[in-house]
DNA sequence: AAAGAGATGGTCT
DNA sequence: GACCATCTCTTTT
């Protein structure tokens, strides 16, 4: 049973915390003219405006505004002036929620990945946010697309992986504020 | 096996 | 000028 984009559509519509788990088991497509890679999302973060954690705390600004442009499009931000993260947008446009990709399973494109993470085993090449935007080629100059259009560079589908998995649900990594949140998902191996 | 520190730059106060 | 939704390498137990 998959879904297509306007049913995502309809699913990232509501609010981070509750679409968050069902965004696990969802594909991350990247082209880029070097090929194109897909991975599977295994852990996933939400952040909403009410949130102290989140960007979009604050309202918008310069840096944070696709996280206000409506569920479906793809927020990436530069951490720690070094790493990118990427964001599925959600909730209505000017809400401000995203889900934090934090995690993803190669399903296509593993030579490509290993070109960008030379010399990183596989089971390690996109275990982190820094490290997914790293493998898929993610940077701020794609912040703002629409992920559920099928002719943008970055996408994101269903290949069928629905309600085929348990999930775990806990704290948020890396925060000094709402550690007390259990915002964080993943997929039990 | 765990803990610590440095890298590095944009954004907001 | 401080703060980061991180990662990797080095040092210590």
């Amino acid at each position: 049973m998959t879904r297509d984009s306007a049913d995502l559509r309809a699913l990232l519509a509501g609010d981070a915390d509750t679409v968050a788990p069902e965004v696990l088991g969802l594909t991350l497509v990247a082209d880029s003219p070097d090929g194109t890679v897909a991975g599977r999302i295994v852990e996933v973060e939400a952040y909403t405006s009410a949130d102290p954690a989140s960007h979009s705390h604050r309202g918008p600004t310069g840096r944070n505004a696709s996280m206000f442009a409506g569920g479906g499009h793809l927020y990436v931000y530069l951490i720690y002036g070094v790493h990118h993260c990427a964001n599925v947008v959600t909730g209505p446009s000017g809400d401000g929620q995203a889900v934090l990709i934090r995690a993803v399973e190669p399903v296509a494109g593993a030579g490509l990945v290993a070109t960008r993470r030379p010399g990183v085993p596989l089971a390690r090449r996109t275990d982190g946010p820094g490290k997914v935007c790293a493998a898929f080629g993610i940077d701020r100059s794609v912040d703002g697309l629409d992920l559920l259009d099928p002719g943008t560079s970055v996408r994101l589908e269903d290949r069928g992986d629905r309600g085929r998995f348990a999930v775990g649900q806990g704290p948020r990594v890396g925060l000094r504020v709402g550690r007390e949140t259990p915002w964080r998902w993943w997929i039990e191996r």
